[in-house]
DNA sequence: GGCGACGATA
């Protein structure tokens, strides 16, 4: 409970003053906070924030409204806003003082922000007798061909009046059916196309993801002078959207704005989801704020939209402030807004006041549902807070809450990453036994997981063949665990037996399994090894010539393998490409090519492959292992030696602490390093040890360090450097 | 007898 407080309580606090101009002092301290910061990490919450935020100062006098005489565009006027002052709570009089404001329609005599236009469905309908044999000729619209549509068209039952060409327009699904439908009633010329019509209309060409159509009628509307409302616009937007056209949104957006229609709240949380997919976080907040001074009262949706983006931004700030103006309004969180808000703590890096979010939804009242709970146990698994993950499960079960297949899957896959192997298996188990929610390839990809990483091969190959009995196809990531559990138990026939079987099931492989052969390369010898070349020569060619260039005969200079090794990466999915030189290196190591591997460990770093494998301090400076193989960690070891031995014998300064970062072995692909990187120290006599405070790392003093590098020196320097010491 | 012209979550 005392977390859940700490959720809503705090505002909007800011530190970047400068920018902070004196025309908008009077504004509500989150008002202009977000308005003027930078768009990445802009607020960090201190603890006293709360204390020193002080009640809002009033609002300015309406004349303090900045106007422009002639119309702006969008952008134009989003930007200014942080220097232009907007009243918190206009009111008529305000509005109608400055008759040229942009917001204002200039076709309605008397606009009224405060209540926005919305469209009352029972208003425009009444009941159509005819309904039945309407909605059957539609159907009938809908299944003919595209050729017999004007043969179609002519048996309709009743004559197309106004009411019933809408009820027809309506049912149309397939867009091609509505467009001829609707240059059909144009043609019959029986009444004049109202708006509505065009609404309708462009309502299923939106759902064809038609936008080129859509963008059509509402010019030829424009040209007609058929009035474009609040639906036509928020329609052309998420047609846009869905299309990811999101620069077409925009300009529609703007084309909206420069006509002065008013948004209603359905075009602002369209328009907010716009601006924030493209990550404009500063224009979103803008407009929040625009809308809001304009007496637009955001809803659960446009504050979902709102937590999105900020979750997507990771900021944690952000997401707080959706907490809190929602407090402010006095408005409680719905089901989705519960879970954009648990999603985007998670993505925050917050699992703890995930939780009690959560917690907080339960108390209220609100039944989790499926995407709720998959969020909440990708966030326990994240955090490996097994424990929680497990207790959320086992209540999911006793309070009958809704499960499917991505909470399956997601909960398989969260018991992999902890290695909760007989939880998986229960729950693998349950699956089986359940009728709607039979293992798919995910739940076996996660299974393979499991047993591939445990080292279970038979077990695993066990799961390989139940998935053929049962027609379950094998995915690429499934494939992969396999492949690399197959590898570490060198069973290489039957790793070439299921990756051929795989390939031409019809698996596209991808970098990520290339890794994964390209590992097994690195620690298999003579035929093995050409065995498992043949496989990666099949995904991917390049690799193996360059694996073949590594351990050539033939001298090959630097560059060349510079460029040829930059070419590779170049062509690499990004989170491929840290592993594929971990290989390469290891691989040059098991072939005592050292020197080859020290430069493919430098050109690893210059591509920034290994960011903060070095870091400094004063007091201590780092070697971060923690992401290399052990070739690459033997690598890195030997290469930061050869570095202080030069530091300590130009004399420069040396801190008094020197460490090593292994990690303890907690991750399943890290665990071995620290004992490698031992006996490596062990090997080159280095002076590190093994901490006995902090796990996984090795640590040496700079007295050690010193005196090991003069030991060095002397008894490994020959004749003439002693003379020349002497 | 009961009609989806506009917006949100894995």
């Amino acid at each position: 409970m005392a977390a859940a407080a700490n959720l809503s309580l705090a505002p909007y606090h800011h530190h970047h003053h400068h920018h902070h101009s004196d025309t908008n002092h009077h504004l509500p301290l989150h008002f202009t906070t977000l308005l003027l910061l930078p768009t990445k990490k802009r607020f960090t919450i201190s603890c006293n924030s709360a204390k020193r935020a002080a009640a809002p100062p009033p609002p300015p006098p309406p004349s303090a409204v900045a106007q422009d005489p002639k119309t702006p565009s969008l952008a134009e006027q989003l930007k200014p806003l942080s220097t232009t002052t907007l009243s918190d709570q206009p009111n008529e009089t305000h509005l109608l003082s400055k008759p040229k404001s942009t917001w204002v329609n200039p076709t309605k005599p008397k606009p009224s922000v405060l209540s926005l236009q919305r469209h009352q469905r029972s208003a425009s309908y009444s009941y159509n007798p005819q309904i039945k044999d309407l909605r059957q000729f539609a159907k009938k619209l809908n299944e003919c061909t595209e050729s017999d549509f004007s043969a179609v068209i002519q048996t309709i039952p009743h004559s197309p009046s106004r009411e019933n060409a809408l009820l027809v327009l309506n049912n149309l699904r397939p867009w091609q059916k509505a467009l001829l439908f609707f240059n059909w009633l144009k043609s019959q010329d029986v009444f004049p196309m109202e708006t509505i019509f065009y609404n309708v209309a462009m309502k299923s060409l939106r759902f064809g993801r038609q936008f080129q159509h859509i963008e059509e009628l509402a010019l030829e509307m424009v040209e007609k002078g058929i009035v474009l409302d609040n639906i036509t616009y928020s329609t052309i937007i998420t047609c846009a959207k869905r299309c990811n056209l999101f620069d077409k949104a925009v300009e529609w957006f703007e084309r909206m704005y420069k006509t002065g229609l008013m948004p209603d709240e359905v075009t602002y949380s369209a328009v907010l989801d716009v601006y924030a997919k493209l990550g404009k976080v500063e224009e979103v907040m803008s407009l929040y704020e625009r809308g809001r001074a304009s007496g637009w009262k955001p809803d659960s949706i446009a504050f979902a939209v709102l937590a999105k983006m900020f979750g997507e931004a990771g900021d944690y700030d952000g997401i707080r402030y959706v907490l809190q103006e929602m407090k402010t309004l006095g408005l409680q969180p719905n089901l989705v807004v519960y879970n954009t808000l648990l999603e985007a703590m998670g993505k925050a890096g917050k699992p703890g006041l995930a939780r009690s979010l959560f917690e907080e939804m339960v108390d209220s009242g609100i039944v989790p549902n499926e995407k709720t709970l998959t969020a909440l146990v990708k966030i326990y698994g994240r955090a490996r807070w097994a424990r929680d993950a497990l207790e959320l499960w086992e209540r999911m079960r006793l309070k009958g809450w809704p499960v499917d297949f991505i909470l399956y899957n997601t909960l398989l896959s969260m018991c992999a990453d902890l290695g909760l192997v007989d939880e998986a298996e229960r729950l693998f188990d349950d699956m089986k036994a359940s009728e709607k929610h039979k293992p798919d390839s995910w739940s076996y990809t996660a299974m393979l997981n499991i047993y591939g990483s445990g080292g279970s091969v038979d077990k695993a190959m066990d799961l390989f063949k139940e998935m053929s009995e049962k027609g379950v196809g094998l995915n690429v990531m499934g494939c992969t665990c396999l492949i690399q559990c197959l590898g570490r138990a060198k069973k290489i026939d039957d790793l070439v037996r299921v990756f051929q079987t795989a390939t031409s099931a019809g698996v596209k492989t991808d970098d990520r399994l290339c890794g994964c052969l390209l590992s097994v390369v690195s620690y298999c010898k003579g035929e093995d090894s050409d065995k498992v070349l043949g496989c990666l020569e099949l995904a991917k060619p390049e690799l193996v010539e360059f694996v073949k260039l590594l351990s050539g005969e033939e001298s090959n200079n630097f560059d060349f393998v510079k460029e040829e090794f930059k070419r590779i990466l170049s062509n690499t999915a990004v989170e491929a490409r840290r592993p594929f030189c971990n290989c390469l290196i290891d691989i040059c190591r098991n072939r005592n090519c050292h020197e080859r591997a020290h430069e493919l460990l430098y050109l690893g770093t210059i591509y920034g492959l290994y960011p903060g494998l070095h870091t400094k301090t004063e007091e201590e400076w780092r070697l971060n292992v923690r992401s290399l193989s052990v070739g690459a960690a033997q690598t890195a070891l030997e290469e930061w030696m050869g570095t202080l031995a030069k530091i300590v014998q130009r004399k420069e300064n040396l801190p008094a602490l020197f460490s090593a970062n292994t990690g303890a072995g907690t991750h399943k692909f890290s665990q071995g390093l620290g004992g490698a990187f031992a006996s490596h120290v062990e090997k080159l006599a280095a002076p590190f040890r093994e901490s006995e405070e902090k796990a996984g790392f090795f640590i040496a003093t700079r007295e050690d360090l010193v005196s090991w590098v003069q030991s060095k020196a002397a008894s490994s320097s020959s004749s003439s450097s002693a003379v020349s010491a002497v």
